[in-house]
DNA sequence: TGTCCACCAGTTTTT
DNA sequence: CTGGTGGACA
């Protein structure tokens, strides 16, 4: 996927070319060529057929809407009906807009060059870059990351003593980020508020210097993308009927998340124009025929903003709408998906809609409850080997959690039974901080105007320009009103030291450098940017082994922006950054290597695997504990399981713990109320939730505690012993240093392990750091052990 | 200015 | 248990 990004031809000029048909058209086109219908059910034929100003396409998980999407798009090209470059198309991932990109370009090849298809925010970013100088901004501006917004915001809540009053930059970025989803601006926000407050009126002011700032700094932050974008259509008519005149054809995908700012743009994008708006335009044009897939039961992101009735209301907002239900699925066998609508059968106030496949039962749910979440991640492991073992990749698997945190005790039991597993989303690579170092000397050279990126970058490696001199700096920017990097160049001007003064010199003129070939390779503006600046130099002199990996991060991102020139021939330093801003955690898989995949549950959207793990669906996590104030809470956690559940295609397991460890002290955990949902007969219990935890039972689920549901009762086994020994210390294990290296094993030994007690080897797999022995213990079954760190000893 | 240490608070999901 | 912060000292 070369032109994800769309450098260059995305086919704008083609907006000149005779409009094959307006929207809605119907019949004057020729027929979807048969190929591109056979295989679809009726309902999925009706949707890639159906032609008219709107319709929704409500698609049940699994259902195969990628497919009908991709040859509704594909029908489109292939009739004539629209030309590529009329076609906009909007996913929420790179991921989800890279496969459909490549699924249409199998379907009609060639023909499909110079689509937009786009995420939202990476089709913002195109047009407010297009059209930056229309209303005032460079087309240099770059990205602000939530890590950014914080530190701004923390800046500017401790520089005005707001600290006090209880305002914290979290709560401040989520207030303003829900108020710029809802197209509000400080004014037209303060126009609603009680300034009477002191606490909004403190926001309020916080807010109003956030926005100065970004705009001194010629940055968007990630919300500012869609709202300005809409404020811009909305206030340049010309701007916006250009855009509306040559999107004919408008698909979102995962419609039930779109957002009122999201909302508002497909509005505007599909408003008609009328004669005389623009120059060329001989007669009046209907507004873009819109198509719009999604499953309100898959909505989880309200949190940020997304609004169900977007889904919901449809058919009112848009006169005219068809609706077409796909409900059979072809991901899950029958037992997952009766798993999957009895679960999400209790959310009320939904539109009826029950999965159903032909393809057969299939097994039965596994659950399975641990003592601990060390026991589960333990059970996890097991599962996964057995799966292996009967020939399922690893690639195939996946194991979800609700919070990242619970990742910890995973990784741990993973590593030690040697499963190569990888982490989607988590900390990010791009979270480390000597690549934000690296990315900020790259924005401060793209973009000179961001002060926060300057700051960053200002005394890394130490130069000795501290926070006096850099008050000093700014003090002198602000009295001449240029910006931060204008006064560095002006440093004789300022009483410094000629120490300092020199260094601020040096860093200027190489930054400046760099800032005046905007063109040139960015691997090698970072490359030499580290090394010139002193910044490899100085881990590579560090003591410290950490600077060792901190050396080696630096050259991975090196090679990165080096693969994306190789990638984007001529990609400038801008379209590398914009990439990076918009990357989401769902883009980082790539179904190569043969791992594991864990990941949280909202990443999990939109992805399937054989086999599924749900860990933790315990109270207080699944649903979250935090989600209890918020109005529809716990119904949106209930879709959230549904969106697990629906992943799975023939193998679910269903875990969770009796305590749960976090901040280091051990509590108890609760059976979550969702399991009680799940039919008896659809879970085969390895070992069920008991209900002996009389002290755990929380006011709300007397049901556990009064009135035992069958399926625990019937499915109870005695739980196996403890493992003996002194008391565990599942913290760090992997990280004491414990090298097995020299230990010789061989198939027959005897041995002894911390955990699981004594046990015989059966097989030894693997060489030297990758051994794995394979061992039968004595109580605690047959486990994989990976030699160089298991806490093993032979007898 | 830089470094070390002790204390403290905050812990959901993320385009 | 983590990371961040602020103070004391070199």
């Amino acid at each position: 996927m070369s032109d994800l990004w769309g450098l260059g031809d995305d086919g704008f000029e083609e907006v000149q070319r005779p409009t094959p048909l307006g929207a809605g058209g119907g019949s004057a086109h020729g027929a979807i060529p048969e190929a591109l219908l056979a295989g679809l059910n009726p309902p999925q034929r009706e949707a890639v057929e159906h032609r008219g100003p709107a319709l929704l396409i409500v698609a049940g998980a699994g259902s195969g809407k990628t497919r009908v999407l991709t040859h509704r798009v594909a029908g489109l090209l292939a009739t004539r009906e629209a030309w590529p470059s009329q076609i906009l198309a909007i996913t929420f991932t790179n991921k989800a807009a890279a496969e459909m990109r490549e699924r249409v370009e199998q379907l009609v090849g060639e023909e499909s060059r110079g689509m937009w298809i786009r995420t939202f925010h990476s089709a913002c970013v195109r047009i407010l870059r297009r059209e930056a100088e229309e209303f005032g901004f460079k087309d240099s501006f770059t990205i602000y990351d939530s890590g950014d917004v914080r530190a701004l915001l923390k800046r500017l809540i401790k520089e005005r003593g707001a600290d006090i009053t209880g305002l914290t930059p979290g709560g401040v970025a989520a207030r303003i980020s829900k108020a710029k989803n809802e197209l509000h601006d400080v004014d037209s926000w303060a126009r609603t508020a009680s300034l009477d407050n002191p606490l909004d009126a403190a926001f309020l002011e916080i807010w109003r210097e956030y926005d100065r700032e970004l705009r001194r700094a010629n940055a968007f932050d990630f919300d500012d993308l869609i709202s300005q974008t809409v404020f811009l259509l909305r206030a340049f008519p010309r701007v916006a009927a250009q855009y509306r005149k040559r999107f004919r054809h408008i698909l979102v995908d995962e419609y039930q998340d779109t957002n009122a700012a999201q909302y508002a743009l497909i509005r505007e994008l599909t408003q008609p124009v009328s004669r005389g708006e623009l120059p060329d335009l001989r007669d009046d044009l209907p507004g873009a025929s819109l198509t719009v897939v999604g499953d309100s039961d898959q909505s989880i992101y309200a949190f940020r903003g997304a609004d169900i009735r977007n889904i919901t209301d449809f058919e009112r907002d848009f006169p005219g709408a068809r609706v077409i239900m796909l409900e059979q699925n072809y991901r899950s066998t029958q037992n997952i998906l009766s798993a999957a609508n009895a679960v999400i059968g209790n959310n009320f106030d939904r539109r009826a809609k029950n999965l159903w496949t032909d393809s057969g039962d299939g097994a039965k749910i596994v659950g399975f409850t641990g003592y601990s979440g060390h026991d589960e991640a333990q059970f996890v492991a097991d599962e996964i080997v057995e799966l292996t073992g009967g020939g399922m990749a690893y690639s195939d698997i996946a194991v979800f959690y609700r919070t990242n945190a619970q990742t910890r005790a995973l990784e741990e039991v993973l590593i030690r039974t040697a499963i190569p597993y990888r982490v989607i989303g988590g900390t990010k690579f791009y979270e480390r901080a000597e690549i934000k170092d690296a990315m900020a000397y790259l924005v401060t050279v793209a973009n000179p105007a961001d002060a926060l990126s300057l700051r960053r970058i200002m005394n890394v490696p130490k130069r000795g320009i501290g926070p006096a001199t850099e008050a000093a700096l700014q003090a002198f920017a602000d009295e001449h009103d240029i910006t931060l990097r204008d006064a560095m160049r002006r440093v004789d001007e300022i009483a410094l030291g000629p120490k300092v003064a020199g260094a601020i010199k040096d860093l200027a003129a190489l930054l400046d450098e760099f800032s005046a070939r905007p063109d040139a390779d960015p691997g090698e503006v970072l490359r030499e940017l580290m090394s010139r600046s002193g910044y490899t130099d100085q881990l590579r002199r560090s003591p410290d082994p950490q600077d060792a990996a901190r050396l080696e991060n630096v050259e991975e991102l090196i090679a990165v922006t080096r693969e994306f020139r190789r990638q984007n021939p001529g990609g400038t330093l801008i379209d590398f950054l914009t990439e990076t801003s918009l990357v989401a955690a769902a883009d980082e898989l790539d179904d190569s290597g043969g791992q594991v995949s864990l990941m949280t549950l909202h990443t999990a959207k939109g992805l399937e695997f054989e086999a599924v793990f749900i860990t933790g669906v315990e109270e207080d996590l699944l649903p979250h504990r935090m989600s209890a104030n918020e109005p529809g809470g716990p119904a949106e956690e209930r879709r959230l399981f549904y969106v697990g559940i629906t992943r799975a295609r023939q193998r679910l397991h269903l875990s969770l713990a009796m305590t749960r460890a976090q901040f280091g002290e051990v509590n108890p955990a609760v059976p979550s109320r969702y399991l009680e949902e799940i039919p008896a007969d659809l879970i085969d219990w390895r070992t069920p939730p008991t209900t002996m935890r009389a002290s755990a039972q929380p006011r709300a689920l007397g049901r556990w505690r009064d009135e035992p549901r069958e399926q625990f009762v019937t499915g109870y086994r005695t739980p196996p012993p403890l493992p003996k020994g002194p008391k565990k210390e599942f913290a760090n294990t992997i990280t004491e240093v414990r090298d097995n290296s020299g230990l010789e094993l061989a198939a027959g030994d005897r041995i002894r392990h911390k955990d699981f007690g004594e046990g015989t080897v059966q097989a030894v797999t693997g060489l030297d750091k990758k051994r794995v022995a394979e061992v039968r213990f004595d109580t605690a079954g047959r486990k994989r052990l990976l030699v160089k760190i298991a806490p093993i000893e032979k007898l």
